[in-house]
DNA sequence: CATTTTATAGACAGACTTGTCTGTTCAGGG
DNA sequence: CCCTGAACAGACAAGTCTGTCTATAAAATG
């Protein structure tokens, strides 16, 4: 077939790991094999593992890459927005354009940890820190108004009831493909903040 | 190493999928393989492949018990209750004996499903019928006295936020192996609920 | 220009995969 | 008692997998 992901603009690891992303994404880790990434990536089978150990040491590179773009755009579409709503929808608007597209399939993190019942490896490791990392992010720069007038325990509760609706929509919404779910859990986690939650007239803003 | 499931107490077919049953849960799909099955059911290979066509049918054959083990349990502990408070409290009630044991893994049809990046794959579809039959039960057994006064739509919404709060709260046990999604999701499907509910009635438009 | 690094193609090893096939053993029913 | 059907063991086919190795070519660097 040869379907060279981009010839040789980029130099091997780059490639590598474009395509790796792709395969690993779309088709799961197991059922991804060296042989059609090293083959649509265009790169010697040597060249790879001069590169990269093993296929796990590739996963975790792409998983460490795809981690620093998505919590970059997620504090990028974050910060756009003052009021705590707007905030919440932002973080719901990547998956709202995601779920659109053609094969969505859910969040990448999650389906690689399924992949690795090992709890102790590494994946599943980086994968738990991961997700810590994006519940900092709901904390600190999403529900942050709400952490002076709450009781601690109270928003520590708060933090992760809306980051479980989080990932139970993204969850949901790869399950029936439709965007319902996201809808959903948009529209609740805003009726969860405590206090007034008038349907309209948000003052600030 | 000839680790024979309950030696030749029952019947080939049933070993196989009693096997199947533990190693697919624990091991996922993929990083199961047919030699490990026959062995650890003691069956012989032509026996295998006489009761089950393939190793799809296999998984598919496994996924129709456990449906019908689960709608079961489902039901059984939810009808035990009147007021939906504790029949929330009882679909959770599960996964909170679940996450008590070792070796946690999740929920079984998510796995799956998450495995089978061809969303025609019957797996997949057998994975979205369970997935709505759930649903069902939520909205007809868990929550049945708020039908009548709710509009549809509203009533629509809440089962599905609180399904989807449900599947997030059981992914996020798996990644954390801790307890604690369980707690915060229960605690927030009853806060969900309309009506009186804390501070006040909001007309919940 | 020479040397060193880096990438190439592809053969190869060895283990593993699903699935087929042959032949044996054994229990139940006529 | 014999015969049929089901389960057995295990070799085998054909292909996959990850990872290693050799040998050549290109590019970078002194």
């Amino acid at each position: 077939m040869m379907t060279r992901d981009s010839s040789s603009v980029s130099r091997p690891r780059e490639r590598i790991i474009e395509t790796a992303s792709r395969l690993f994404f779309r088709q799961g880790y197991c059922s991804t094999g060296i042989n059609q990434i090293i083959s649509e990536s265009g790169v010697a089978k040597a060249s790879f593992y001069t590169h990269f150990p093993s296929k796990e040491d590739l996963v975790i590179a792409w998983l460490k890459q795809r981690e620093e773009r998505w919590i970059h755009e997620l504090k990028e579409r974050v910060d756009q927005h003052q009021s705590t709503d707007k905030r919440i929808a932002a973080i719901y608007s990547i998956w709202y354009e995601q779920i659109r597209e053609e094969g969505y399939r859910g969040c990448g993190f999650i389906n690689m940890a399924g992949e690795f019942s090992n709890e102790e490896s590494p994946v599943r490791a980086f994968v738990r820190d991961h997700k810590n990392r994006v519940r900092e992010i709901i904390a600190e720069h999403v529900l942050d108004e709400y952490r002076a007038v709450m009781k601690p325990g109270d928003f520590d509760e708060l933090v992760n009831t809306i980051y479980s609706l989080f990932d139970g929509a993204i969850v949901q919404a790869q399950n029936f493909m439709q965007d319902w779910p996201i809808k959903a859990a948009l529209k609740a986690s805003i009726h969860l903040l405590p206090h007034d939650r008038g349907e309209m007239a948000s003052p600030h803003e």
